[in-house]
DNA sequence: TTGTATGCGTTATCAC
DNA sequence: GTGATAACGCATACAA
């Protein structure tokens, strides 16, 4: 098929004897425009099929309209969630979206990192992978003043702005609700706790425990990739453990409901032998059954205010180096995995 | 903060003492180049932080190595997956992804192509909304000979390349397994039949039913939005039913957990007062109790065939407009929802 | 309200 | 193996 050639603002100008500048300037609502003009040439455009360049017209102005977003994957509703949110508030403000995913690796995330900063992106949105030790790869965005958002997964001690929501609460909240429901012996299964959101919630629950003066024990904490088969080794190595803990404070859903289904397999009632509270509020929250008790992470909101903030910042509306971390509201959802006391 | 000047090759030209055509080939590894005053070259554009312009590049090259991604969700295992094996193969071709979703409407659908169209993408990937009526929308691709490709939802009869699985045999195969498992009435929950999949699949049904001379009955047929709400709505209507069906061929596997769960809360047990099987092989097939006999339907094989034909068209190295249709593997996934016979 | 002139950064063509 | 030059399509400063 071969290319036919593309209609520009010469060919509109010289079939109306007009210059490109004006029709350049009527194809972009310019005020100093006379109407008749103009709707002569936005009517031959159509006619004409005419399609902008953006290249040229980036070329020209010398930005993108473009935001990077980094994500350590995909697979999970809340990312999904979050996505939703960005793409939501990106069209809107029409920003186009280059979106990459490391697969939890940091050196993927780095390459995919370099790769935004060459394609010019006019901000960065991330959220780090599982084995991310430092922001170097995000420096030359610094050093072009180039304003890059974190979300999720961060350090919470860097430099930067970050959308978060408080994961030690969450952890608290979790593991308070444990304890009212009456469990002495609280394990809680997290992955690695180099990043933020599970050393975070580990630390709140530590600090329940503390508060309600519940023994801390180091063996009741098993720290996994978060896989299918890792949460089935985890739950039979809790089964199998004496004195055997009576609640799981689990930092993932999905990992949850496979360890609900281990314990029922060898006979476990849940919750009334051992209660379960998971973390996200996945769908999957509401087939499992017993329906999961989880804390919710509202990925959409999220998205949402992590892109409206970065473009806030890009028009000049704010700057996001003046508010550095925000934090959204997560609470709770209680439902029959953790409920013993009001058993029926 | 103040954008600092970009590097280009006239600044490393200059600096070089050499013209911006022997930088431009040093950088793009053009053979006719002295490795010396490549070496040269690389060495300072890293020095200097050099990043190429691909705006520029675009405009003179005339191409602009993106593909387009119109999708009418993003919700689903399927989807996630299909587009995660998109990304990986078009990352893998250096191709960047304009991803675009029409939450089930074809207006959006359609807006989004109009603005894939203006941005100029080289092809477009495509899974077609709810309620699209017609391909009028992709017309001016078609006129300027930019490849479309459609996949899952698409138009069986209509001119242009797709890649599907065969939803009727998915459907036969779900209705025989569930007669040989002794079912004599079963019902099959579907959403609107303006969709190629779900028509096929209940001709797939339909067929299944005549071959093993089990009667048909409209009635049996509900035709959802497969919400959670409209799940519930049908999988009480169907607790209602006289004589009540004793199997359930349902289009999605979310929906027919959802159908379980409210079976079950009824007191009818699955399978033995009524069999269910679902479509997609999601991740909740294995979390639902009874797991979820499903059709395999391979996301992620599926992304990376759709993606990896469009782009060898766009290589020249095949011509999508001789391959009208692939149809992808897919089968049966037993598991206990529906094993009324070997119940143990 | 419109036109003129120029440059954005690259790559392709041709010349040497 | 390297250089000079033109062209890609648009947006804007300045002039009229």
């Amino acid at each position: 098929m071969s290319r036919e050639k593309e209609i520009t603002i010469y060919d509109i100008a010289r079939q109306l004897d007009l210059s490109a500048a004006t029709v350049s300037r009527a194809l972009k609502d310019h005020p100093a425009i006379n109407k008749i003009t103009k709707k002569r040439i936005t009517d031959l455009a159509e006619k004409l099929g005419y399609r902008s360049n953006n290249f040229a017209s980036n070329l020209r102005k010398q930005n993108t309209n473009t935001i990077g977003v980094i994500l350590h994957e995909l697979r999970s509703q809340f990312m999904i969630s979050a996505l939703a949110g960005i793409e939501k508030i990106a069209t809107e403000a029409n920003y186009d979206l280059i979106i990459a995913h490391s697969s939890e690796s940091w050196k993927k995330e780095a390459a995919n990192a370099l790769n935004l900063f060459h394609k010019r992106v006019d901000g960065v949105i991330a959220s780090l992978a599982f084995d991310t030790e430092n922001l170097s790869h995000f420096a030359p965005f610094e050093r072009k003043g180039i304003p890059v958002i974190y979300f999720d997964r961060v350090f919470e001690e860097a430099e930067g702005a970050k959308v978060i929501i408080n994961n030690q609460k969450g952890g608290y909240d979790a593991t308070t609700h444990l304890i009212e429901q009456g469990c002495k012996r609280i394990a809680h299964i997290t992955a690695s706790l180099n990043r933020n959101v599970y050393a975070e919630r580990l630390k709140g629950y530590q600090l329940a425990l503390a508060e309600k003066g519940v023994k801390y024990n180091e063996k009741m904490i098993y720290i996994i990739d978060l896989t299918e088969e890792a949460s089935i080794r985890a739950a039979k190595e809790i089964i199998k453990m004496r004195p055997r803990p009576d609640g799981i404070f689990i930092t993932n859903d999905f990992c949850a409901a496979v360890c609900i289904q281990t314990l029922q397999e060898a006979g476990i009632r849940v919750p009334e032998d051992i209660a379960v509270v998971g973390f996200n509020n996945d769908v999957i929250c509401k087939i499992i059954e017993p329906k999961l008790t989880t804390i919710n992470y509202p990925g959409l909101e999220i998205g949402e205010i992590v892109a409206r903030n970065l473009i806030n910042h890009l028009q000049g509306k704010s700057n996001i180096r003046l508010t550095n971390t925000i934090i959204i509201k997560s609470e709770l959802i209680i439902r029959g995995s953790s409920l013993k006391k009001t058993k029926k």
